[in-house]
DNA sequence: AAGTGGTCTAGACCACTTG
DNA sequence: AAGTGGTCTAGACCACTTT
């Protein structure tokens, strides 16, 4: 049938796009260099801005870029390892974990999947505990622990208690429990409004989810939900940190 | 002052337009139906269709929505939870793996990282075997498995075989050495070319990129990188299935 | 005030699937 | 052939950071 051409395949331009700034960016640019504005480097290659930017968000969706309104567009760091699963099992807030306790709430709202695995009805009182992880001055996860009230046993005095202080009470009453197990899914979402602004990221910027489940007692005693920034992290899971010191 | 507006936040039109869109497929939209057209849905909310589309790749990136060219958005069932780590360590190929060979190869490239932690050397012939998992008729995950020649005693024997033959002597091979201990690591990574049809999305969908090192004799014996879908998949990690099942 | 990335528009054409 | 989502354009204005 005459044109038979093998291979028909018309790649987009800010496909084509990425793969020549990615090489650009791995051959003639050093990590935290900033890259020309948007408005020259889309003249520069001859297209839109708007396809410029496609090519752009996809870098940094894959880590490679990092944009900041106002400032511009550098060559980010290669991702950091973050060890998710400790060696051995044990509550949230115990020695040494890397989380830093911001506050607790009663009064917020459980979402429904967590509600579910901690087999709570609507109205039930939880604790909620905010968390954040930090490292080298770079927010990287933020989290949000629900505990009922039910399974602690000291609630009713804990309540009296507020901030910081609720959280350590709650943390510490939750740790003197036995912890027969725990399990985790992750999952990609974006980041809502109140985690965006604690990631310093844009609301809907991309995270993995992580959450966690703490068994005790025959039930779900606790449940984690972290949110970790997708752009700047590679989780990390193993019996050994082999992986992470790697891979550094 | 004045006008000391409290929380002055122009909320973008595509973010509010996301938050209308995700309300309405919990109350009105059953999962499968068919949603209007992008250019109705965005004369319907009064914005232009890029506006509509932003909020639309949104509700897509969290697995709410499915959206194919040529067919239309219809709302996505609720995401799969696929088990990434098997309660017992294995090889990949044992008895009872959920993914399916499709060959393998030894001229294909290996990426630096992965060369890195196998610590081979550039010209260094590796087998590389090409699996694919796939539940309910639905492609979930596409895998590269990298094994260095030099850590199958039969090798040589096995570079005369081709295709699924040659792959699963490899897994044969890899199955009769000593597995010491595996660690994983967890990032967001958006999908090669060759993925991409294989997953069945276009190129660039966001994917989670799973990258498993197996020990053995005391050196990284294989690394398997596993790119899963992340619009469909919640990946799963943990002692117990209670997850899964709690979750399905 | 100037410069950056983020949002938004109104159009056009293309690639793909389906009747 | 008709209808869908995917790509692309050339502009405009806004929010934010820095000078």
């Amino acid at each position: 049938m005459g044109t038979t051409q093998l291979e028909t395949v018309p790649e987009p331009k800010y496909w084509h796009l990425k793969t020549v700034l990615s090489e650009a960016l791995d051959s003639e640019f050093a990590v935290g260099e900033i890259l020309p504005n948007e408005r020259d480097l889309a003249a520069r290659f001859g297209v839109a801005r708007a396809t410029l930017r496609q090519a752009l968000e996809q870098l940094e969706l894959e880590g490679r870029l990092q944009r900041r309104r106002g400032v511009g567009t550098t060559v980010a760091p290669p991702r950091v390892g973050v060890a998710v699963a400790p060696a051995r099992h044990s509550w949230p807030g115990a020695a040494g974990d890397d989380w830093q306790v911001l506050g607790c709430d009663e009064s917020g709202s459980v979402p429904a999947a967590v509600a579910r695995l901690l087999e709570t009805a609507k109205g039930d009182p939880v604790h909620i505990v905010r968390r954040s992880r930090v490292t080298e001055g770079r927010p990287l996860a933020a989290e949000l622990l629900y505990v009922p009230a039910a399974v602690i046993p000291s609630s009713a005095e804990i309540a009296l208690l507020t901030g910081p202080a609720r959280a350590y009470a709650v943390l510490a009453e939750l740790g003197s429990l036995e912890l027969e197990g725990q399990d985790r899914t992750v999952e990609l979402g974006s980041a809502r409004a109140e985690d965006a602004k604690q990631l310093d990221r844009l609301p809907g910027a991309p995270v993995l989810v992580v959450t966690t489940r703490y068994v005790s007692g025959g039930r779900t005693a606790a449940v984690a939900v972290s949110t970790y920034r997708a752009d700047t992290c590679r989780l990390t899971f193993g019996e050994s940190d082999a992986v992470e010191l790697l891979a550094g």
